[in-house]
DNA sequence: CTGTTAGCGCTTTCAG
DNA sequence: CTGAAAGCGCTAACAG
């Protein structure tokens, strides 16, 4: 359909800005500034290059825009997993942040390692995005070096990496988890349990079981019931087999900690469908206040985070430096709050 | 750090690939060819180049590339929501089949609406992705406009839209939540209730619905006990509110019906809480078949979906017509697979 | 307000 | 196996 006067054969290729210049009887330039926000073009040649921009479908190039401007409209961010609620949460909450500022996301998962990791900063780094979000402090030696020679604005998020790379966006896990102990300890509960993955891949629930046995020591509690049960990030199903374990190994257990919501639930069914009492014949607690948590029965215990949040506030401090706001003063370190949620399950 | 002989100040600019070349001493073409697979460069020079790259932290640029090339690398994804573990699987099955072959996913959600889909679709065709998958049958006119002139391979997904614009990797999920409509009929249930959101925006959940209405006609059982609870995606808690609804309008409803997992956790939940016994006093069916579903106690009866499978499919189909492989045969449909499992809520 | 010229960083194409 | 020239589609910079 249209487009002749070319010497190729019937296959419609996508216009281009010279099509629409053409078509508008102006040059490509003007085309350029009436398809760019607040760029003074009249009215009556505006209206003209609509015209023509719709009769033939004409979608800016912007692969084209970005060489030429040196600006490519992309903010890359990498979580762990996106089948995640929480880290859902987070991806949500920068492209949010992201929406009015006409940044793109380019997402990318690491299924907890730092080798997926490396790679897909690489394979980000090549698109030039304008700045980049991370999870975590973990990452290979390689990925330190790609990311600074980049030169572009770096977050990590839902940690307090020890070696910052740039910014940092996220709290402490360790205290976080710390926190949740002493909650449990001040209603009483004595002996208590913790059930996490088995490597410490997973750096932050590697960081909330070192809160767990930190506090556990500061409060002279009993030590030592710690149960790692399958490769993090750990399933509901993996939740219910280790409690069993704990069960198993520690029955007088009065209080299981787990590293998420996730494991939390799946121990609290398992519980039930043994027929034991939450909280009487032991109490249950998780971590992250997954929707689940709020709404089984009983309620689980949790630690809430603001994951929404921790996206959103990443996606600003990029933003501002991006924009040139500020002129990357420093490293910023950007506390996110947490809380104790009390539910039915302690 | 290094990079002298420029005129300009300090500010240390991302290496080009004529930094690279300089510094190996070749041209910027065997550079482009070292760092290409199956280029034919000697090892010597390749191994100069590699060198050179190392020491300078060097990292290809993809736009600048793919302009000449006239290849992006670039796949565009739109599902209605990142923070639902369908969509998640799914996504996940398109990255992990685009993972060997280069291409990067560009990722977006609608919220379930279709203006903010038609949104998205423009501004990823502004990177001109060389395929596009998109969740669903409805779009906007102006969305189906720009994705024909845009000449690229399209898929829709979930669904079997009854005007597909060109490939379909989907199942009908009015047939589907038929199944489990005369499945938990032959048990004996005869008053069946059914809880879904209340816009028609998410047109799956409608499609439910209906699926439910006909089925339930065709048996010749009581019809009309529809609880409509909250704007699409229904929640855990709008799962719960909307099955007291449910009581208090027909308490003598045998069997509820929801429009996913998630309501029908909230509903099952929200019996547990008053008591009532799942399924003896009433029997809970969802749609989706996720995690929850399984490890909840009871387990709760429900819809399997081959969300990653979609996933998978449908990026394999982009594939093909992106390699080559066939030159875009016609409209293809896949039909993906879905199957009841019963578990103790029934 | 609009046009011209140049060039972003890479790859295609054609020579050697 | 390597290099030189040309140009992808757009926008910065300058001119008018």
């Amino acid at each position: 359909m249209g487009k002749a006067a070319s010497s190729r054969p019937i296959e419609s290729q996508a216009p281009t800005m010279a099509d629409v210049a053409l078509r508008a009887g102006v040059s490509a330039m003007t085309v350029s500034r009436a398809l760019k926000e607040g760029s003074r073009v009249s009215k009556a040649t505006r209206e003209k290059i609509m015209a023509a921009v719709n009769e033939l479908g004409y979608v800016l190039d912007q692969s084209a825009g970005s060489l030429s401007s040196r600006k490519t409209g992309f903010v890359a961010a990498i979580v762990p997993s996106i089948n995640n609620s929480n880290f859902a949460d987070t991806a949500r909450g920068i492209t949010d942040e992201l929406e009015s500022t006409g940044l793109q996301l380019l997402l990318g998962y690491t299924d907890y390692t730092v080798e997926k990791e490396e790679k897909l900063i690489e394979a980000m780094l090549r698109r030039r995005p304008e700045g980049i979000i991370l999870t975590g402090g973990a990452h290979t030696e390689r990925a330190r070096k790609l990311l600074k020679s980049a030169g572009i604005p770096v977050v990590e998020t839902w940690e307090l990496p020890s070696k910052p790379i740039d910014q940092v966006v996220g709290f402490s896990n360790e205290e976080a988890m710390g926190l949740l102990v002493k909650t449990l300890a001040r209603k009483g509960y004595r002996k208590f349990g913790y059930i996490g993955g088995t490597t410490s891949r997973d750096t932050r629930g590697s960081q909330r079981r070192e809160g767990f046995v930190r506090a556990i020591e500061e409060l002279g509690l009993p030590t030592g019931r710690l149960v790692s049960f399958g490769v993090p990030p750990i399933s509901i199903e993996q939740g219910g087999q280790a409690i069993v374990s704990m069960l198993e190994r520690w029955p007088d257990t009065e209080a299981v900690l787990c590293v998420s919501d996730l494991s939390a639930f799946g121990a609290l069914m398992e519980c039930k469908r043994r027929g034991m009492k939450v909280p009487q014949d032991i109490a249950i607690a998780g971590f992250g206040d997954y929707e689940v948590a709020a709404f089984c029965h009983p309620g689980i215990t949790t630690v809430n985070v603001d994951c929404y949040g921790i996206g959103r506030q990443a996606a600003r401090r990029l933003i501002q430096v991006i924009r040139g706001a500020e002129k990357k003063q420093g490293q910023e370190i950007v506390l996110t709050g947490y809380r104790v949620v009390e539910r039915e399950s302690t």
